[in-house]
DNA sequence: GTCAATGCAAACTCTTTGCAATCTG
DNA sequence: CAGATTGCAAAGAGTTTGCATTGAC
């Protein structure tokens, strides 16, 4: 999916005006960065975006790069896919399930659901491409860190 | 989720029948990392996975629980969780979407659905936590590898 | 001018690989 | 017994950190 120009720019001033928000500095390396990937549709990677913002800012280094996403990523300008920054994570259910990530602790747990189980997709997915598998993933805080963080 | 020990047992009884249909020797090691696995509703990461198996086999490697998990993968008894092998991903699209994923390029494209946007979650998940964002995960073929692959 | 932000290089974590010793079928 | 499988140690990815320099406000 691309993002067509006006979107992007009307991002842009929205990420500008986030940045002076949180009194955090402009710099050309930071505009850079989030014009990369506010320009793509695609999800990339930090050294895809490395490479793609090296061509207008030659010298800019990868952990740059990295403490800039992670910066947007506390301003809320931008998510990491799935528990990007976790460890490979196995499986031996193999009947169909759905997930409860806790995003405090990161504790997963499966639970079921028919319903979930046959979700009727939009028809614009067959122009991307087949289904094989449909998976929901809830986010959310698990009763355990719930109880640790409320309760008095 | 705790797996109950029938549950359990037959899955066992499964594996060494998987193993043996794929000429793939069974080994202690094997066995341990299968049980450790399958007893388990949670979705332990390799080093968790190693740690609890080295009670039984005190001088099994790490690296032989990875060989062992992708091994397990390739048979299909096992799967990995999200995109496990991949690096992290960003995402400036700050609106509520949901994702396509190419099980062979990996590539990942945003779809919006606001049938999709409202799911109705199963009661039971209000025991397991309070739900902030639910997404839905779509694993296929995008158009791009079909035609690679499917076209003679 | 001050303090945050950057680039560099080195460290760190997770995962994979090469190889000789070991064990399964 | 032959060949697959393991353990070890070392290498490889991807990511993070410490520190001096640079640049934004």
């Amino acid at each position: 999916m691309q993002i067509n120009p006006e979107d992007n720019q009307a991002r842009l001033e929205h990420f500008q005006k986030a940045l002076k928000k949180s009194g955090v500095k402009m710099t050309v390396q930071r505009m850079e960065v989030f014009r990369e990937l506010a320009g793509t549709g695609s999800h990339p990677d930090a050294e895809t975006l490395f490479k793609g913002v090296r061509q207008k800012i030659p010298m800019i280094s990868l952990d740059t790069v990295y403490r800039t996403l992670w910066l947007f990523i506390d301003l809320g300008l931008v998510s990491a896919v799935g528990q990007s920054k976790e460890r490979a994570r196995f499986d031996a259910n193999t009947l169909q399930h759905h997930h409860f990530v806790c995003r405090q602790c990161g504790r997963m747990q499966d639970f079921y659901s028919d319903s979930l189980n046959r979700l009727a997709l939009p028809d614009s997915i067959e122009q991307i491409g087949t289904v094989e598998k449909t998976q929901v993933e809830v986010l959310g805080l698990c009763a355990d860190c719930l109880s640790k963080t409320d309760n008095p």
